[in-house]
DNA sequence: AGGAGTTTGTGAACGCGAGAACAAAATCCA
DNA sequence: TGGATTTTGTTCTCGCGTTCACAAACTCCT
């Protein structure tokens, strides 16, 4: 894909324009792929891949397609090859580092969590505001303070930050990063992040996925149209 | 809102099918708005909760005209009315009970997390698989074995699960909750979990999200088309 | 009271993504 | 070799969600 094509292809080439949705079931296509991999499948057909996605296979098939004509007629996808394609894609053939601000309960467990290195991450650093807890270990990091953000984003090249602090401390921290450089963040904390052009967010929210749950959850139970929602919610 | 609207609606009512894009804004809203109530804000319109939120003040006025003219036309909305009527809508009125099964690193930090009660939650039990955990104190919780599923989720009238098991042991725990009634579930486990109609599943990824990140970052790195991904690796 | 200013609610246009369906390409088998 | 079978890559259609733009409805001020 160096060389050109000389064909009717507009000059801006392949991999031009992947559709967002596709780009958020790649992950998707990658995770089942090493798990084919394991159990020896060399081989795998858009509807076994399917199967082990959850997605349409058309739809997958298409999403596939994006990328390049990586499969065989008649044969399927060669397993190995094709994670190795949507690896490259996606960009985690190599780790990226990365670094948690906020060290509570959910960065520990972020911090503690193993699957990281499997899926192209490193965890490079921990922060965290309160000066109590610098220094403390955790695993084979040290919590750094806040001050020390500059140096270890300029040593350790981190791009990608996750924020897992409360929501009150999340613009200051997000402002912080940006200017020291980071231009991707994972936030968890419960609050609207503000963010100059050019750096992506992405959010999770607990209590929003609950509330989702607990919409459908409320249409199950008075099954039909409105029944009694008036006063304390029934239940039934 | 429990008077008839005399006109040409159709006899199934007001809320028939808000779309689920609306719907998972919903809780947005409704933070936004319990976060303007607090700072004594009486009355807002689309604009300064279109602010507030990040979401399009157009978009916003036609999601909160799916749940009814809550808003007046020159003044804005009630901030505690319709902060109400977006909680009802939910479903949030009272609390849920919630269980969580697998009790890690996530599965301890979610159990300490504070934010649910305010948010229409409540967890009133923790489960593991490894008997060694079972009487466990956490919190103001004890850890109970998986053998007393089906009596919680009768006792408690759980329908809401939070699964925070590794991969592996996802889809038995599904079954098992499925088995015991509940009907919704939240899962942080990364695998793909098949349940049957009726019940409903969210999947919080972390690694899909941070892969999605990278993606983008790549993207940034080389601007251009790609570049020099070549060395070691070759393989094609 | 009436006109100017605000802000909601919604009709209409548009773009993106999902899925069905099928032609093209490869394998397999007689 | 050649026909049957498998499976990909792609075209086409449809529906949903986003956004614009504006009339309707309300307040405020003179």
């Amino acid at each position: 894909m160096t060389h050109m094509r000389p064909s009717a292809t507009p000059p801006d080439d392949v991999d031009r324009g992947i559709p967002e949705a596709t780009i958020a079931r790649l992950p998707i296509y990658l995770r089942a792929l090493t798990g084919l991999a394991e159990r020896g499948m060399r081989t795998a057909s858009s509807e076994q891949l399917a199967a082990a996605t959850g997605v349409n296979s058309a739809k997958l098939r298409k999403d596939l397609s994006y990328l390049g004509s990586y499969g065989t007629r008649g044969v399927g996808y060669d397993v190995e090859y094709l994670r190795y394609q949507i690896a490259r894609e996606i960009g985690v053939t190599e780790d990226w580092p990365v670094l948690i601000v906020g060290i509570g309960n959910l960065g520990q467990a972020l911090s503690n969590y193993g699957g990281f290195s499997s899926r192209g991450f490193r965890i490079v650093a921990l922060l965290d505001g309160d000066p109590a807890r610098v220094g403390e270990q955790l695993g084979d990091l040290v919590i750094s303070s806040m001050d020390d953000l500059d140096s270890i984003v300029a040593r350790e090249a981190v791009s990608i930050a996750v924020i897992a602090t409360p929501g009150s401390a999340a613009q200051g921290v997000v402002d912080r990063l940006v200017a020291a450089g980071v231009t991707s963040i994972l936030n968890f904390a419960p609050s609207v992040l503000t963010v100059p052009p050019g750096v992506d967010v992405r959010k999770v929210d607990l209590s929003i996925e609950l509330q989702i749950l607990a919409y459908h959850e409320q249409r199950k139970a008075h099954g039909g149209t409105q029944l009694a929602v008036s006063d304390e919610v029934v239940t039934l």
